[in-house]
DNA sequence: AATAGATGCGTAAACGCTTACACAACGATA
DNA sequence: TATCGTTGTGTAAGCGTTTACGCATCTATT
């Protein structure tokens, strides 16, 4: 049923249909009272294509991703759209996922869909930065992007930008290892460039601490690659007493590995992970980790955009989510007194 | 750019560049492979909604889940959704994920969908079924369905059907149970109704076992709900030697609570649950448990439903899925020669 | 050379909305 | 009573595509 013949059946013209249904323009209370009604009985509800069509907007907008993995098999990512829904939906906007396909792919996919008007706006997660000139690009095609990013970029017009301040959370992890006594610190990255290993070696190193270039490895990122990091690290000459592991994805593989070791957690190594995905608390014993507030972030950067869609004015362009550390049951001062074989276990 | 200021631009007409685009229709190959060049160099993109608005279809099919939670909560919907975009984007064709909302909400949302032409057809999961008349609603709007259940629904034109058949997983599950020894087994359930217990019971009772109806308890859906309902059964008057756990993430919060209680698994109580989804190898000990193939099952419907839309042939519109057991490590024999004291452990 | 069928392309009519504008009806003001 | 703003509604012109149709132009057949 198109507006034209839902008017016609209820008496007035497609144009008080159209009124009535956004509420703008000149319409008094009873009409359109009564074509809403009518509306609910007959079922009508306009053509989502024609409207976009027609007001030369969709209400629409993209997540991206420009990392290596796709959107829907990362748990980080899930909670972030899960976070950007929420808002969207109390707005009756809409979310497009990026379909498969890893980084360049999918940044050219995201141009094609803001040419081609598919989405008003986009959030870009970036890994770690965002490519300055391709999100001019995007801009300069009138869609307004939030870019979440560990280092704010040189501002762009049209863009906003929430950073991820991860420096908090990880001085926290560096602190504990200290504070317990550990001073040969193991590191599991996942891909490079990382922010963090710096942002924690200096942590560790202020307070007498290392981390050996030795003992520091990038996996990847999935169970596996963090069991084989994990260990190498175990295995090796100077066995840390204490790893930091860059996700908790990573971390659920290396934990197993350690236990495969014959080694105990916390007693024999410590490990703190970093992202505090729901199966963090769940792990044997309960993983320490570094909470990022993935919902949080994700209300954070939508909420931008969407002042940024709505209002067309230039709203605060920059915002910035903080990380804790959750301290859960894997860490634990070292064992100063004797050398544990590896394969004997405590 | 529009499409007319696009092809005066290059010299011809819009029709032109139309069947450029689409290789439909006249057009002589060299034409063709100019505008195609031209429209890379110019960086022209048709509007979306207009192609929408003139094709009367929008390529795009919604993905619904009638029961209790969204989507992107639950880990299996999204293993689901997965398979599902893997093969729709290599038809070009794009996944709408539901907002959040439950059940019948999200019903009455997709109708709205079918009606505005946001989505050419959808798959709906059933929880654990589809209600009939809502699904003849759909088909009737020309929205083309398939349904994932349980069991299959009376043929409705216009709808496939891919049904999940969990019997053979859970049949090895129970024949694994006895033949293990263990004839007492307790059952933590998620959500009524629920087709497993039916099925489990069968297979453990026509091999002398038993699963009495004071240890099942229908938990909920979280890792504490789950842990929760193990202590329950594990702390009553009649322990079960084995559980069984409706789904891994119900089983990991269950784990959690018998390792406090003192109890160690497999040695003082087996576990089986149901899903795998990918953590499930990684818990401590390592989790046996019914795989579920969701990546396939998403492929199937989605393949079906593509099938539909492109009229290709009236496809055959009924599949079957099947699980099975993978066997880790949280079964073995029950320990039948002493009474175990709940906060001695072993 | 005349005709018929292919072939390649342009013109213009949908597709179903939104919204600027026109207009009639009305009460308030001069 | 004449004038004026105000209010509610209808008319019609977009929005940017696709595609049926018509018209040249070409090749093949007589």
């Amino acid at each position: 049923m198109t507006i034209e013949e839902f008017a016609r059946k209820i008496g007035v013209s497609s144009a008080t249909v159209s009124r009535a249904i956004h509420g703008r323009g000149r319409i008094s209370p009873q009409t359109r009272q009564m074509v809403l009604q009518r509306m609910e009985e007959l079922g009508f509800t306009p053509n989502l294509h024609a409207q976009n069509l027609a007001r030369q907007r969709s209400r629409t907008i993209g997540l991206e991703y420009l990392g290596r993995t796709e959107v829907l098999s990362d748990l980080f990512l899930i909670a972030l759209a899960r976070g950007i829904q929420h808002v969207l939906s109390e707005h009756g906007y809409t979310l497009l996922l990026n379909p498969v396909g890893v980084g360049d792919e999918r940044a050219s996919l995201l141009r094609r869909w803001a040419r081609s008007r598919a989405v008003d706006g986009a959030i870009v997660v970036g890994d770690p930065d965002v490519p300055l000139d391709w999100l001019r690009k995007l801009t300069a095609q009138k869609t307004f992007c939030v870019v979440i990013v560990h280092h704010p970029p040189p501002p762009v017009p049209g863009a906003g930008c929430v950073t991820l301040d991860l420096s908090q959370g990880v001085a926290q992890a560096a602190e504990l290892f200290c504070s317990m006594g550990h001073c040969r610190i193991g590191y599991v990255g996942s891909i490079e460039p990382d922010p963090v290993l710096p942002m924690l070696r200096e942590g560790v190193e202020c307070r007498g601490g290392c981390i050996p270039p030795e003992l520091v490895i990038y996996a990847g990122r999935t169970p596996d690659d963090g069991a084989k990091a994990a260990y190498a690290l175990v295995s090796g000459d100077l066995r840390p007493t204490a790893i930091f592991v860059r996700t908790d994805v990573l971390a659920i593989g290396a934990m197993q590995a350690i236990r495969e070791a014959g080694l105990c957690i916390p007693k024999d190594i410590s490990v703190v992970a970093h992202d505090d995905v729901p199966f963090a608390q769940f792990t044997d014993p309960p993983l320490t980790t570094v909470r990022v507030d993935y919902e949080q972030l994700g209300k954070s950067a939508v909420e931008m955009l969407l002042a940024m869609l709505e209002r067309r004015e230039p709203v605060d362009l920059h915002r910035t989510v903080h990380t804790s550390l959750v301290q859960r049951a894997t860490v634990a001062p070292p064992l100063h007194h004797k050398t544990i074989s590896l394969t004997g276990g405590v």
